[in-house]
DNA sequence: TTTTATTATACTCTATATGAGCATTATATA
DNA sequence: TATATAATGCTCATATAGAGTATAATAAAA
């Protein structure tokens, strides 16, 4: 038994504040020891999910331990919280290139309400489609797929080493990017961004290749020359596990309310609009989506109005918990 | 860090067979420490499912590892593998109880076609309705529903110490196996075993309050005759861990196209239809199943045909890969 | 005070998907 | 040749999604 295993929790924390999504960070505090350090050592990146070390002595569940990291690192008390997945590739962490041991991290999704941050000084909030900005769809269709990502795509295509791998990429581009026609799929998040890494698009695939390369570790084939690189980095793994987190709530949002977890108790359908739209990245029909909250039984009126907002006031609503009984199934196989 | 953790995976191997879904399963070789053992010890389940710790030094990747797992132990190579969940309370294993360290385990999903097993002599499979005889709804209404699981539900929630935490039973006994009215919902499977647990419907609630008294832990408070239970028990927290992965396939199969993975390269309809119904457990319109297939585009005839039917031959249809991306988006929220 | 912009809300229309059932076809067997 | 059995084809009613038009209630501008 070489090494071990050193077992982390880590928390993709979200809020929505009006129409943006944000997701907490903190300062990482990483550092490529010194008997490995060069002048041109790539600088590691800042941007850190919050998370910890697991301490078994100390917790029950693996979600306790987590509500208690969210608690101490960022002053939060979590109002929903799932378990995303369990990241334990080789190398996912920094630390094992240089001699530290197999690092492996149980990812988890919360959601609360925008709070203040408290706790680690580093603690903040910030914009979730800054370390994405492909996937936010609710304007004009991003810029940087057509300027840079679809243009490199096809390159990688035509750079393939032979036929087969030609056509697998081809098959991946078109799935994840929809290179030709339409079909978008918000929920491909994570498939996204891995193939960005892949292509050379993010720079963590520079800075793995870079300290890979430093510790004598095998290291991927990447051009030197490191191209314009897509959205804000994150330490280790970070921004996998937060694509992760994003492509599980966009899938849920459709079918599990889990919404009204970030919003106030009582609140308008324009603001409960928003905030699918935020995270969904993509617009929705005002009178259809009204139709559809209201038919399904997810909220009822209060009877008060809000009249902040520029028109028409707008009705306030509550959630209704008891929908979730009289729940419609999803898309299904026809019955019997 | 006292204890420190051990971290192992876990395997649910999945293969239908005709209209039988089965699962492959070990014999465990727990037995409680000597010191503890008294006569009235309770003799530990047997049907494990297959699993090892992880060495990390071995694999690059957990997935590699599961896979390597189940050709150790059970001679299979896996054709889909799918992460679960990593289970993770204390004292889900034993071991834990009587010194061991904190015990986690990261579970998977595996999609196997009916092989034969090789590796570990013990490896069977086993029927899995075996361990959740109340799950599968093809024929009548199971009817331990019935004669055990709603009145025991009724008198569980009647026990309550005080009205609010009957509401509380009342509504989760509702929402898991709809105790009046219908709506009964084939993927709350989890949901369900976890209630029959905590209800001490399922021997391993009274296994494990057993067990921790003889270790001397806080034990849960069960009746001490132990009633009728249901289902076979399994080992550790396995039944637990198969109920997840059941869900998972259920959850899936709507709207991902697995069921392939389980079947032969050529099939007819009905196979396919009884494949779905298998782990679905219930009963579907045959005439719209094979519209939706056939309209959906994930099979294609091959213009050959099965006569071994008992009546007019079946066409034999094979999956057609490309319908993945011609996906349509699940039950959406209104666009645009 | 009237007009205009803005947003909320209500309602309508159409295409499609789903749940259900009946009708027809192609086999094996009596 | 008749009968049982299963596969396949087709129709119909209803529900739902996508899209758009119409009306209502405000604040701000004219």
């Amino acid at each position: 038994m070489t090494g071990g295993t050193q077992l982390g929790l880590t928390a993709v924390i979200v809020a929505v504040v009006g129409a943006t999504p944000r997701v907490v960070t903190v300062r990482s505090t990483f550092e490529v020891p010194a008997p490995f350090r060069h002048d041109d050592t790539p600088l590691p990146h800042r941007d850190a999910l919050p998370g910890a070390s697991f301490a078994p002595e100390r917790f029950r569940t693996l979600q306790e331990a987590v509500r208690s990291i969210a608690d101490d690192l960022c002053g939060l008390s979590l109002r929903y919280v799932e378990q995303l997945y369990t990241f334990g590739d080789r190398f996912r962490d920094p630390h094992e290139l240089f001699g530290g041991a197999r690092s492996l991290t149980v990812g988890y999704l919360a959601l609360v309400r925008d709070d203040p941050l408290g706790g680690d000084a580093t603690a903040q909030w910030r914009d979730l489609y800054g370390y994405f900005p492909w996937e936010d769809w609710r304007g004009e269709r991003p810029a940087v797929l057509d300027s840079i990502i679809l243009p490199a795509l096809r390159r990688w295509i035509a750079a393939a080493p032979n036929e087969a791998e030609r056509a697998r990429r081809q098959e991946r581009a078109q799935l994840a990017f929809v290179l030709d026609g339409d079909g978008w799929d918000p929920e491909r998040v994570l498939e996204r961004y891995e193939l960005l890494y892949e292509v050379g698009l993010v720079a963590e695939a520079f800075r793995d290749g870079a300290l890979e390369r430093l510790s004598g570790a095998p290291s991927t084939e990447l051009p030197k020359d490191m191209p314009r690189t897509l959205g804000r980095p994150m330490a280790r793994d970070g921004r996998r596990i937060l694509a992760s987190a994003l492509e599980r709530l966009r899938g849920k949002l459709k079918y599990r309310p889990i919404v009204f977890e970030l919003l106030p108790p009582i609140f308008t359908l324009n603001q409960l609009q928003q905030v699918v739209e935020a995270l969904s990245g993509t617009r929705l029909h005002k009178q259809n989506f009204r139709r559809l909250m209201i038919s399904d039984g997810f909220v009822e009126p209060t009877g008060a109005f809000e009249s902040q907002t520029g028109g028409r006031p707008a009705e306030l609503f509550r959630f209704r918990r008891q929908a979730i009984h009289e729940r419609t199934s999803a898309r299904a196989i026809p019955e019997t």
